[in-house]
DNA sequence: CAAAATTAGTTACATCAGTAACTATCCAGA
DNA sequence: TCTGGATAGTTACTGATGTAACTAATTTTG
């Protein structure tokens, strides 16, 4: 009621790393909770298992390259995906540092299905968004992608 | 060397979803590293002050409201700020459940710091990404805040 | 070819986050 | 006014995360 704002010069919400951040936040908590609920994963599980599905045999360093994510966490989640036996490990004989990992026939269904979830909810989003719309968040995505801004 | 790869049907790197959240995964570090490095912040606690700058006295739950945090961190967030003296507490004697949040004159100045640098984020941000794009992504990023999505 | 540096991956430790349980206060209705 | 329910906020507990230290294997170099 007192309406007393301050430092009006600051409108967090005008801010595009503040926006791009509370969007993908709200897109992604989205599908965070599908593969969360259906298969009680957690996101560096995901992102390994699709990596795994789409690339097929990896190491655990190519893996951290191609998802950005730091090595504990993926040490961890394909511990966790060995466990439940949706990924298999076999040392690679030529460098015995690393192992080969790759998605057994359980590991493939899962990410089957997630994919499917995955392509239905982009699907969703697109619509929702409107052919425009998409398109120009696409073009917009491409030039992020691209920049290397900053430092 | 391989080569085989599978399901080729899903390629990760097509899904707005995925795209969105890698973009804002970087720009955002980015920001962080900054308040990290400069005042060993947090995100909940830089979020935490922002929105008491902009806003001037909030409670701890429309922080909650407005930033979207977990009323859990927005507790922790506002603790360690008393601690260090950037913000004051008062119990608004009208509902003695209800606590006044406001910056001290210290907790205005580090948001005035931060404030400048986020602004200046913003910009090199939109001059890296040019004018088109720049206008491409935020009427994509109004899009999505309109967004009734999904569920 | 032996010592040093590098790399793949795991683990120990400290910190951070969320769920649920808790305290304190307020409100609504019998 | 007293009892039950809702609300603001904190805290205990448990799981997740990053840093740094570690093991083991390989490569580099003198």
């Amino acid at each position: 009621m007192t309406g007393r704002k301050q430092d009006k010069a600051f409108e967090l919400e005008g801010f595009i790393p503040f926006r791009l951040n509370q969007a993908a936040e709200r897109v992604s908590l989205d599908f965070a909770k599908l593969y969360r609920k259906a298969y009680g994963m957690t996101r560096p599980q995901w992102r390994t298992l699709a990596n795994l599905g789409q690339h097929g045999r990896l190491t655990a360093r190519q893996i951290c390259d191609l998802s950005m994510q730091h090595k504990t966490k993926v040490s961890r989640a394909v511990a966790d995906l060995e466990e439940r036996k949706w990924l298999k490990r076999s040392t690679n004989p030529q460098d015995r540092r690393e192992e080969w990992l790759e998605l057994t026939s359980g590991g493939r269904a899962v990410f089957s299905e997630l994919s499917r979830l995955g392509r239905e909810q982009d699907r969703k989003l697109r619509a929702a968004l409107g052919a425009q719309n998409a398109t120009a968040l696409e073009t917009a995505l491409t030039a992020l992608e691209n920049l290397t801004y900053g430092d």
